[in-house]
DNA sequence: TTTACTTCTGTACCCGAGTACGGAGTCAAG
DNA sequence: CTTGACTCCGTACTCGGGTACAGAAGTAAA
């Protein structure tokens, strides 16, 4: 276990794929600590960081917000296995009602898309008439 | 066919669920004209601009962005058939693209709520262990 | 006619997740 | 010891899709 004291934040930010900017960012977002600056020299980060950073790009990847991840971040550092697991599982109810909406708007497509192929030229594509007509009772409202 | 130049902005606001500061912003995006104000009254639109705009919101509701509305509806006034069906062809891609990354998503997260329910209390949650560790190949990159 | 709503217009602000930039200061190689 | 790259810091800007607000003018009902 090495704990190296050594990286810039542009090592920092090679080794887990993010812009400097980007590492500036998480620390005003407070996800990410800033370390001192000793003897007026530049800031070193550790491998301690690196990882808190690449939780970070993993969590988004699978689809929690940056608000969201801070919340990760405290449960875990009070072990809060109960808390944690219902915020995973509302991102994952979250994540059905986004696929359902998006299979819906897919299905719609497709089948205005079918209309389209099968008609005559220099009319309006029926994709567009769909669009001024009733797309069967208005699906996808909010709320 | 009543060619009703009637509607106020609040009633044309009403007939489509749009709030009037949403209708003004559409006019400056330039997805709707705005009529004009004849001696000095109050701007009137039509049964045509409540259509357009119904459009725009149906349009929405089916994933295109505004910027691709107004391409819509270019193609619609040069009647193009063959680009509008492109367009939402590409549409349907995309679509694809994000339903496949969504339950990319969902898999990894139910997988490792499985996890966390099967484990001793006051370690912290595996969810979050495995943010730390390799999530499989790093999944759900852009390009 | 007065009161109370709308409308009109311009401008500024919101969110989330960054990106860009300018002028310092620091650091390593030659 | 200078040169060039990197860091620090603050501020401002981007995008997409709106929302908010102030002050003036139009309009409808009592």
């Amino acid at each position: 276990m090495k704990k190296s004291l050594s990286l810039t934040v542009g090592e920092l930010a090679k080794a887990t794929g993010v812009h400097v900017e980007t590492v500036r960012y998480y620390q005003r977002r407070g996800l990410l600590a800033t370390p001192e600056r000793r003897y007026g020299t530049i800031r070193r980060y550790t491998d301690a960081d690196r990882d808190r950073l690449r939780f970070i790009r993993r969590a988004q990847r699978l689809g929690f917000t940056l608000e969201e991840i801070a919340q990760l971040l405290a449960l875990d550092a009070l072990r809060d296995r109960e808390r944690a697991r219902a915020l995973a599982e509302s991102k994952v109810a979250d994540l059905d009602a986004r696929i359902a909406d998006l299979r819906a708007m897919r299905r719609v497509l497709v089948e205005r898309i079918a209309h389209c192929v099968h008609g005559q030229s220099s009319e309006p594509c029926p994709i567009l008439d769909a669009f001024r007509g009733d797309v069967r009772g208005e699906p996808l409202e909010e709320g």
